[in-house]
This record gives structure tokens, sequence and C-alpha cells, in this order.
DNA sequence: CCTGTAAATGACCAGTCAGTCAGTTATAAT
DNA sequence: ATTATAACTGACTGACTGGTCATTTACAGG
């Protein structure tokens, strides 16, 4: 009866598989960690079975990190491209990345995966291995590089760009951290753009007061 | 055959238990973190067995809260009352308590429970909704208070200490983040007080050059 | 209309671990 | 020495999940 139905119990897409499964893998993995993501899940919200999972990538760890190559890296990329086009002062380029980091990653879905690796290092070095070799030291370049190009030119203090990289970042990566952790139990949401312009402030300008009063803006 | 053995297979100690378990479970959730230290290993290290630990600990929670307690909050009190007694300027007591943290925290195997809360918060909220309520909360009331007396004096600018006060403990947050997440696939080690130095550097001072250059040093 | 096969599946395994409980043993009190 | 009982244990359960594989099914090409 009836044995003509259209519509058969799935369909063969193996050219649309991957990217499905890569967005499927990439909001599961932000939503609930590394470990806590089943592939389960992952294939259920892709619209197929575990087993096909396995089909496009080898196993969990091989998807994991073709979902941060899909959504960070890239990007990252795309970012210096576009800062080693403009001709910005340093003071300049260093809130232009900052201010890349929290509209393109801190303030989106995507930071999600910061805090999953930071979460999950421990358990799995290889996570931490990879994103450091792929992510980390994308980013760390990008700032030293403008740290060295503000002393070149006399616009900053000389510092040691070694440690300055990670004092540079940290307020961000924090900002992140607490956004996916504490949030829920504070009265007020954390206001990205007022953390980032309050960091800009102190981080240009300093905590001590000075000497003689400046133009008082 | 020998039937008075000297040695019964375990001894009743129930003073001593409650302090031996914290100890293992200290050592082993900074180790290895909160979801994958599994109490049968915390109890083996205790010199017990894993029913036991429920004699003393309702579930794992609550061992953990335990932990937190008496590892982290009473020593936060002590330097809270240590400060509060020190007739220190606010830039000396900022400094005083940054180091205090470093020497206490940061440095010491401890700075793995932050890491670990920040790392599991995720999945378990409910160490989370702890962590914040007791260790964190006392944390910024120090450095707010130590924000606003400095505005108060003269000796900082004004800035908004809801939003600083994440900014100033954030790079030693990352520091302990780096040390256990990232540090093994560096070349040199992170030195935790040329960190410091730099972070108060720059928190101070600022990063853009002066105008006129100040004494040489 | 067939048919070969790549695509996809469902059922299963092996390993893990928090928490429970019935039973055993050390030891203080008598 | 006896006994009551608090302290302690070993063995177990139930729930979970990454990964495998034999089998089924869609569908392109002839």
């Amino acid at each position: 009866m009836g044995s003509r139905l259209p519509s058969p119990r799935w369909q063969r897409r193996p050219d649309s598989r991957p990217q499905e499964l890569l967005d499927a893998a990439l909001r599961l993995f932000v939503e609930r960690g590394y470990a806590a993501t089943r592939l389960e899940e992952v294939a259920q919200c892709a619209g197929v079975a575990k087993a096909t999972l396995y089909l496009y990538y080898e196993n969990k760890l091989e998807l994991f990190k073709a979902v941060v190559r899909h959504a960070l890296v890239e990007r990252i990329d795309e970012v210096a491209q576009a800062q080693a086009g403009a001709g910005l002062g340093a003071r300049e380029q260093l809130a232009a990345l900052l201010t890349a980091f929290v509209q393109r990653v801190a303030d989106t879905p995507l930071s999600g995966i910061p805090k999953l690796v930071i979460a999950e290092s421990g358990n799995f070095p290889e996570i931490a291995r990879f994103y450091h070799d792929e992510v980390i030291s994308r980013g760390r370049a990008m700032v030293v590089a403008t740290l060295e190009r503000g002393a070149a030119s006399g616009e900053f203090r000389r510092v040691d760009p070694d440690y300055a990289w990670r004092i540079v970042i940290a307020p961000l990566l924090l900002a992140i951290i607490w956004k996916h952790s504490f949030q829920a139990f504070e009265r007020e949401p954390l206001d990205l753009r007022r953390h980032l312009e309050a960091q800009l402030d102190l981080l240009l300008n300093g905590l001590a007061a000075p000497k003689k009063a400046r133009k008082p803006r």
C-alpha cells in the first residue's frame, strides 16, 4: 500500500555533510564544552546518525580541530591581512586589534572556543597544543609586532614584549571567561564595550594620577 | 598460626580522616580537575576505601567545597586582615595585594583551583556559583576598596572600579591559566615575578611614552 | 529497468565512575 | 572477656559514551 512514497528515509548529500557537521559541532562544543559534547548529539543536530560523522571526521579530536580551523584560524588571518593594509599608528593599531577581537570573537558565540580550550586543556593536552600552535601564536605575533612598532616610533615606552603581550590580552580573555563562567551570578551583565574602553584607558594611560593636571578632555 | 598479628587491617581514626581526605582531594583536584578526579583515587590516596569518604563528605561537590574553604577562603581572610592592619598607601597596597596573590596562590599548586573552577564551571554551575560567592566576591572587595582609597587620596585617577577591578586581576589569572594550559608548549617558562613586575609597571604607568622624559631610573 | 556501490544506519561493545549497601572489624566501655 | 557500636570495607549497580561494524538503502550510470 502506497509503496512509492516520495520521501526516502535519508538522502545522500556527501558534499554538504561536512559543513553541516561543522556547524552543529561548533554550536554544541561552544554550548557544552569538549568532553561533555556527545557525538551522538552532534550527528543528530546535523541530521545524521553518529556513525555517519565518522565517515567525514576521523574522531572527536579531528572534528574539533576542523571546527577551530574553520571558525577561528581563517578569521584571524583575515584580520591580520586587514591590519597590514591600513597604515595606522601603533596606538590606533593596538586599539583596532583589541576591538576586532571583541567584535569578532569575545562578543559572539565564538568566545566559547577560547573558554573551552582553557577549560579542557588539562584533560586533553592535544587540544592545548593545537590551539597554542594554530591560534595563540598568531595572536601573539600580532600584538608583539604592534608593541614593537610603537616602541620604534616612540609612541610607546619600551617594555618587554614577551611579557607585555599577555598583559595586553589578559583583560579580554578574562572577560570571555567571566561571561561564560560567572556572569549568571552577577546583578548586571558585563558590558564588553565599556570593559574594552576601560582597559584601553588603563593600558595606555596607567592608573597613577598625573602630577600636573592634563587636558581634562 | 600467628593469630595475634599486631597490625590490624585498618585503624579507626575518625579525627584525622577528614583532613587527610582534604589533603588528598586538593592534590588530585589540582592535578586532574574536578570531573576527572575519581573519588576512588582520592580515597586510596588518603589510605581508605571509597565508601569511607562518603562517611565524611556527602558527595563529590561537598568534598570540593570543603577543599576550597580550607585551602582558599581561609587564606584570603588572613590576607585581608593583614592588609587592614598595615597602613600602606594605595599604590603600595595594590602592589602588596597582587604580590600576595602571586606568592600564596599563583606560584603554588593552589593555582590549580582557579584554573579548575574556570575549566569546569560550564558543566558544574554549582561550582561556579560557590566560587563566585565565596572567593571572587572577597577578592573583588579587596581590589575595589584599594582603588577607591587611591582615588580618594589622589594617588590614582578616578576610574570605574566595577570594571577596573577585573582588569587589575586579569593578568595574574591569565598567568595561572597559561601555566596550567600552555606552558608546556613554550620554550621558556613564564617567570611570575617578572610578569607581576611588568604588569604593575603597565598598570601604574601605562603604555604611552611620556611627552617629556622622566627620570631615567 | 537493473545493478554496483558509496552513503548512511542501528545495534552493539568496552571502558568509565559516582554513589549505595550489606556485611566485617576495630575498639571503648563495662 | 564480652559486647555494643561506630568506623570501615568490598562488591555492586546504573547510567553514560566514544568508537566499530555488519547490514541496509539511495541513486547514478549503463
